[in-house]
DNA sequence: AAGATATATTGATATATTTCGATATATCAA
DNA sequence: TTGATATATCGAAATATATCAATATATCTT
C-alpha cells in the first residue's frame, strides 16, 4: 500500500508542468478529446504530447480508451477528487 | 496577472518531491516547526532543507517569520484551499 | 494489398532539479 | 568580544525531465 505523500508526489508531478495542465484543463472543457486534439492545444510535436499524456494516464488523472484508431481521453474526476481531498486533509491536520 | 495554469503549476511543483511533501505535513500535525526541526523529520542536509523550505515559501504554501536566530514556519492554509479549489474547479468544467 | 492516418516507442540532446560540502551571515550566550 | 548555534547562499555533481526526429505499430480506406 502507497503511503498519502506518495500518492499526493505522483499526482503533483503529473500537475507540475504547463502543457499537461493545460491539456488536462482542455479535455476538462471539452468533456473528452483525442490525443490528436491534445496535439493541437499543447502546440508541440506528437512524440512530446504523447508522452505527456502518458504521465496524466499513468497518474491516474486521465482515462484513455481505444477507438479504432484514436485514443479517446477524459478526466477521471474521482482521481482528481481524491488528490484534492488528500492534499487538503494532510495539510491541515 | 497569472494565469491559473501558472498558479497550479507553481503549487504543484513545490508539491512533486516527497521531502517537501513530508516537510508540509509535519508542519501541518505540529502547527509550526522551526527549520532545524525540519531537518529531522527530512534526514537530509540543512542546505538541502533550507532549499526545499524556500521552495515552499516561494510557492506560498509556507509562511515563515524569523525569531531571533530561529525560523518559525507554518502553513498558509489559504494558498492550500486556493490551490485545491482551482485544481478541482478548473479541471471540472 | 497498398497507402494513409493515429498513436507509441526509441534514442539523443538540452535544461532543470536534487543534493551536498564549503562558506557566509545573523543572533545568542559567556 | 569570542565562540556557538541557526539559517542562507554558492558552486559542483548526479539524476531527472522535456523535447524532438526517426521509426514502429495498429487501424482505416480504397
Amino acid at each position: 500500500m502507497k503511503s498519502s505523500e506518495d500518492h499526493i508526489v505522483k499526482i503533483a508531478k503529473a500537475l507540475s508542468d504547463r502543457t499537461r495542465v493545460r491539456i488536462l484543463q482542455d479535455i476538462a472543457k471539452r468533456g473528452s478529446v483525442t490525443c490528436g486534439d491534445a496535439i493541437n492545444v499543447a502546440c508541440l510535436s506528437q512524440p512530446t504530447v504523447s508522452h505527456h499524456i502518458k504521465v496524466l494516464v499513468d497518474a491516474g488523472l486521465l482515462i484513455a480508451e481505444k477507438d479504432g484508431r484514436h485514443v479517446i481521453i477524459k478526466v477521471n474526476k474521482e482521481v482528481l477528487d481524491e488528490f484534492t481531498e488528500l492534499v487538503s486533509v494532510s495539510a491541515k491536520r
